[in-house]
DNA sequence: TCCAGGCCCGTTTTT
DNA sequence: CGGGCCTGGA
């Protein structure tokens, strides 16, 4: 198992009895070492595979970190924690929900639905939404709560503040009355439960001896508090992480968490995995180049084994259009010379940006896959289904009555539903309580509703999750509804594949992940249980141990009915359902939910798991996608488009160090995505807004050595000239180059400009100007025209500014 | 209740 | 330029 590891990974795979941050580089092996480490703890006897706590991000990556340590070792995954921070916060409040001060069926409202539910508050509290607009409410919520603060710990600067403290206390008094848990919420609930409830706490504290985390550069305050006091019983904690790729501070995420980890826990004991397995040698030192102007890192150099490989192939264009041709053309030279078009991926910046080049690719007949966009579980259908399914399970749930009451129309107006809110607030209930109160027409159409709801949990209370669902999507007349529309037939589809999800549900929390047999439990040894409050479902739960023990030799044999988890608990003789609840794969736990109905365990699964992330599953096609979305992906050719000042990196991210920083990290991970053949592309101008915008080179090209550079468009850039560029394909390049070269002179511009003229000034890109406030600056960026031109200018003083080139008064003292 | 047209805005995104 | 959202009129 450690034997095809390299030296740092087996030190780290095998670190003795201490916590450790483990730096690791890009294409090191970071997964293969932390699963590695966990079968290794296991398989000597150090840890039992449920004193194990594994912590990532996305589902995707937990379900990856499973796989592969059961091709390790034997292991049934039913008691394991492994999961994302929200699926095992979410696992951890289902089993201790009345501690938690919460219905046990409580409801998720993933993003959209927060956003909804606070725009009801500020109607319902008449917050002047102008001043108050629900994003910056959302904003505001989110941020305290990942910092871990109730509105009681947000300081008051000012009235501003004060006032969204308010609405803060009022949105947490109305997620508590529908007993609805959002995001956030789960992982401060969770903490809150752990550090004021001592027998939990020191429950979980004496379980969990080895906790691992995966992405810790990711971790904002509040998971990183979280994860400090699971192990404050003496676990041994094992950060994973590569400060160079974090990539997320603007959702929350806390790179100086590494540093405090450091501090903290891995005293000195930092491991670098620094050789790469992915990438030949020009890539990889373009890759240390330029990380190496951000200051602040812990500090990583990349090295390979493999040669140096190909130079970086630059190209500028004249146009974002071009750009696309030139790129499209040489996609269909690397898919000719063979190349697998999934391992071809084209990266830009921003969303914004791949229209144009889907154009072109589809113009072509070139098979491509976008990335990103609306998952399954988002759609505006499925999330009809669900919240006739959500009522269901709980009918103080407003978000989804509000979101079902009248789709499809019931004869249920504006003025109906005003007067139910004004029912519910006055009586502080539910609107589905209130429904009695409203009198009239509308009333009793609400009532039918209501009726409905209740009609519907009745008759299929008996069946199973799948028939559930389908006889929810067929009586609520959704299906009628999307056959009247006539692009309702892929929304028909959607609500069928609901179906099917609902089964696969139901059919992997039914089945073990093994066959029922012999599990390894060399430290076996049970406690007795004692300090637990009789009273609270934590004493319930240990009531409800499973049917045998483990014997003298350490092992348990089990039917596939027991669950082993709750049966052998060597380390916290805690059995029973605290320790069998699970979202994703691993959901199956004595043989079924966990004491928690399939209907709830199907509704958190399809809110913590919102599905795949990408448009159409379809066959051998090119990937496009954005900087983020690469993350953790690798391609044997990649593009990076749109090497422009401004957009990578960002205007909205120059003005600050941190903010550029993060975009250079963003150029770090773009360029370590590529095996073999990395291409750069800009573009001089480029229609964004409805504008034509011109920009310079990105900085980030100068910072990579030119040795490490192959220029195919004329470093100098064109002048007056269409482009010429020289075909990358050594074989069969002739043919590509001539055909590309012939397609371009129709649409190539005669010039191209890169300057604007207002009044008697020309202004361009690169010039020297002075302000008669700012002071001297450059000129980086040009958009519009005539009276509409701006330009965005460096000034040396005070940083970068947009001013109206007709009103500002400049005066250009270089160019 | 529904739809059309006007208006505003425009990085990155997982749970 | 293009998409989402809101409003006002039928």
């Amino acid at each position: 198992m450690i034997d095809k590891l390299n030296a740092p990974q087996r030190e780290a795979v095998t670190l003795a009895a201490q916590h450790a941050l483990v730096l690791a580089g890009a294409g090191s092996g970071k997964t293969r070492v932390l699963t590695t480490r966990m079968a290794w703890l296991i398989q000597t006897g150090q840890v039992s595979p449920q004193g194990l706590l594994a912590v990532t991000f996305t589902n995707k990556a937990a379900r990856e970190m499973l796989a592969r340590v059961a091709a390790l070792m034997p292991l049934d995954p039913r008691g394991l924690w492994i999961g994302t921070f929200h699926g095992l916060c979410n696992r951890m409040l289902r089993a201790h929900h009345r501690d938690a001060g919460l219905p046990q069926a409580f409801q998720i409202l993933d993003t959209s639905d927060q956003l909804a539910a606070i725009k009801r508050l500020l109607k319902a509290n008449a917050v002047d939404d102008e001043k108050y607009p629900p994003r910056d409410v959302q904003r505001f919520i989110n941020g305290a709560k990942e910092d871990g603060q109730r509105p009681r710990d947000v300081e008051a600067f000012d009235s501003f503040r004060r006032r969204m403290i308010e609405i803060y206390t009022l949105y947490e008094a109305q997620c508590q009355r529908e007993g609805v848990v959002d995001f956030p919420e789960l992982l401060l609930r969770a903490y809150e439960l752990l550090s004021r409830n001592e027998p939990i706490r020191s429950h979980y504290q004496r379980r969990f001896r080895h906790v691992l985390v995966d992405e810790f550069q990711d971790t904002n305050t509040l998971q990183y508090k979280w994860l400090t006091l699971l192990a404050g019983g003496g676990a041994i904690m094992f950060a994973v992480g590569d400060d160079d790729q974090s990539i997320y501070a603007f959702r929350g995420a806390n790179v100086g968490n590494m540093a405090d980890f450091e501090r903290d826990y891995a005293h000195g004991t930092v491991i670098r995995l620094e050789q790469n397995y992915r990438s030949f040698g020009h890539i990889l030192d373009a890759a240390n180049a330029l990380i190496s102007h951000n200051d602040g890192r812990l500090g990583k150099n990349l090295w390979t084994e493999q040669g140096e490989g190909e130079q970086i192939r630059v190209v500028e264009q004249p146009t974002d259009l071009l750009e696309a041709r030139w790129l499209v053309d040489e996609v269909r030279g690397l898919i000719s010379d063979g190349r697998d078009r999934s391992q071809i991926a084209v990266l830009y910046r921003s969303n914004a940006q791949s229209r144009v080049i889907e154009h072109g690719l589809f113009s072509a007949g070139v098979a491509y896959k976008v990335y990103g966009g609306l998952r399954f579980f988002e759609r505006q259908e499925v999330k009809h289904a669900l919240a006739y399914l959500r009522l269901m399970a709980n009918a103080n749930d407003d978000t989804s009555f509000m979101r079902v009451v009248n789709f499809p129309p019931r004869g249920i107006g504006a003025r109906t539903l005003e007067q139910l809110g004004d029912q519910a607030k006055a009586f502080d209930t539910s609107l589905s309580a209130a429904v009695a109160r409203v009198a009239g027409k509308g009333g009793s159409n609400l009532a039918q509703f209501a009726l409905m709801i209740q009609r519907l949990a009745h008759e299929t209370r008996e069946l199973p999750l799948p028939e559930m669902v389908e006889h929810v999507i067929a009586q609520s007349g959704l299906i009628e509804h999307y056959q009247q529309d006539r692009e309702g037939a892929d929304r028909i589809e959607n609500l069928n594949e609901l179906v099917s999800a609902a089964a696969a549900f139901a059919s992997e929390a039914n089945v073990s992940g093994l066959p029922a047999g012999v599990v390894i439990v060399p430290d076996a040894q049970t406690t007795t249980l004692d300090t637990t409050p009789a009273e609270s479902d934590f004493a319930e739960s240990l009531t409800r141990s499973a049917g045998s023990g483990v014997d003298e030799s350490g092992t348990y044999v089990a039917d596939s009915n027991v669950d082993l988890s709750a049966a052998q608990l060597p380390d916290s003789g805690l059995r029973g359902a605290s320790v069998g609840l699970a979202e994703g794969p691993f959901t199956a736990f004595e043989g079924g939910f966990g004491g928690l109905s399939p209907l709830t365990a199907f509704l958190s699964h399809a809110s913590l798991e919102a599905g795949d992330n990408q448009a159409q599953a379809g066959q051998d096609a090119v990937q496009l996608m954005t900087v983020h979305a690469a993350k953790g992906l690798e391609f044997d050719a990649v593009f990076i488009t749109g090497l422009e000042e401004g957009l990578f990196p960002h205007e909205n991210s120059i003005l600050e160090q941190a903010g550029l920083e993060e975009e250079r990290r963003l150029m770090y991970v773009a360029i370590t995505r590529a095996r073999e053949r990395l291409y750069f592309s800009l573009a001089q101008s480029r229609m964004l807004h409805g504008q034509t915008r011109y920009a310079m080179r990105s900085r980030f090209l100068s910072e990579v050595p030119d040795a490490h550079l192959k220029w195919l468009t004329p470093k100098q850039g064109f002048v007056d000239s269409e482009p010429r560029w020289k075909s990358s394909i050594d074989s069969g390049g002739a043919t590509y180059g001539r055909q590309g070269a012939a397609a371009h002179a129709a649409v190539a511009p005669r010039s191209v400009t890169t300057g604007v003229t207002v009044g008697a000034q020309q202004f361009r890109i690169g010039q020297g100007v002075r302000h008669g406030r700012f002071g001297e600056g450059t000129i980086i960026g040009l958009s519009g025209s005539g009276l509409d031109a701006q330009a965005q200018i460096q000034f040396r003083e005070v940083g970068a500014k947009t001013l109206a080139l007709g009103v500002a008064k400049l005066e250009i003292t270089q160019s």
